[in-house]
DNA sequence: TTTTATTATATCGCTTGCGATATAATAAAA
DNA sequence: TTTTATTATATCGCAAGCGATATAATAAAA
């Protein structure tokens, strides 16, 4: 059997996880004193681009189920950072649309993404070498997604 | 403001947090299989390289809390993988400990690593790129885990 | 030695993430 | 049109993750 191969050191999902986590870490400083989440906050970024869209497609960018999405959502609305509200044409689906408070937040959040961003930088990671990585993760996102069809 | 920013495009931690969970889904099949869960599997993992480590030491390596560890051995415990047990020189450690059916785990699982390695290979993660994605998010990991000291 | 500080685990409460399943609304088929 | 299938959300139960806090054991200080 292969003992390297179960070595701790040599997975890459761990690695993975282990960077998400960290990273999401250290948003939440900047996110909790606004009353957020990560997930909200990506919630947030979606409609920011673009406002009133169904529970549908933003669970769709997010590669989440609705299962995850929808009280995510229900407890962003009881926050009164966002409504929902059942579409005209379509009934079944849920328009989740910012209020004023969710617009808002944007303003106050300026400064996060570079705050962030300026966290992460180091040795290898660097804005010359952040398009190669970008890459590698989009292609192993589509990788997976597209496996299981 | 810089529209750019707040992008979900152009988010690495939303990336990695997508690897991830992407990642570890492609575990699920193989490890339910078992009854094991991805956190678990990790928790096997530290233990397969060296049994009888404290809760402590399982903690560090995974870069979690205790808070979230203890649950995990417990659960574990209940499965009968493992046993805890206070230390002898030192009684406020923990000293977790593989079962004879937390060993033989291993050998059941002699061909997940290969089978998740292979599943994400693809256009720019090949095993030329992997040195240098490791790379990048060891650096990473460090630089998110050496700056709030 | 008594007191105080530190270390190691554990508990609590809440948000996610997700498999499984239920419900409601629209679309397609009989 | 009635029936059936599909689509869109939602609910339920459980395992993580984690901030905050509690408890127990050892170490350090008074």
């Amino acid at each position: 059997m292969d003992r390297e191969a179960f070595l701790l050191d040599n997975q890459l999902c761990f690695r993975l996880y282990t960077a998400s986590r960290l990273l999401t870490q250290a948003y939440h400083p900047l996110l909790s004193e606004h009353g957020l989440t990560y997930p909200q906050y990506l919630v947030l970024l979606i409609l920011w681009e673009k406002d009133a869209q169904p529970v549908n497609e933003i669970a769709k960018r997010l590669f989440l189920e609705t299962n995850t999405v929808t009280p995510l959502l229900q407890r962003m609305e009881k926050e009164g950072i966002l409504t929902r509200r059942k579409g005209k044409e379509d009934a079944r689906k849920m328009i989740v649309t910012l209020t004023k408070k969710g617009k808002q937040l944007q303003e106050k959040l300026t400064h996060v993404p570079a705050t962030v961003g300026g966290a992460v930088l180091c040795e290898s990671v660097t804005p010359e070498t952040v398009p190669d990585l970008f890459r590698m993760l989009d292609d192993m996102i589509a990788q997976l997604k597209g496996g299981h069809s």
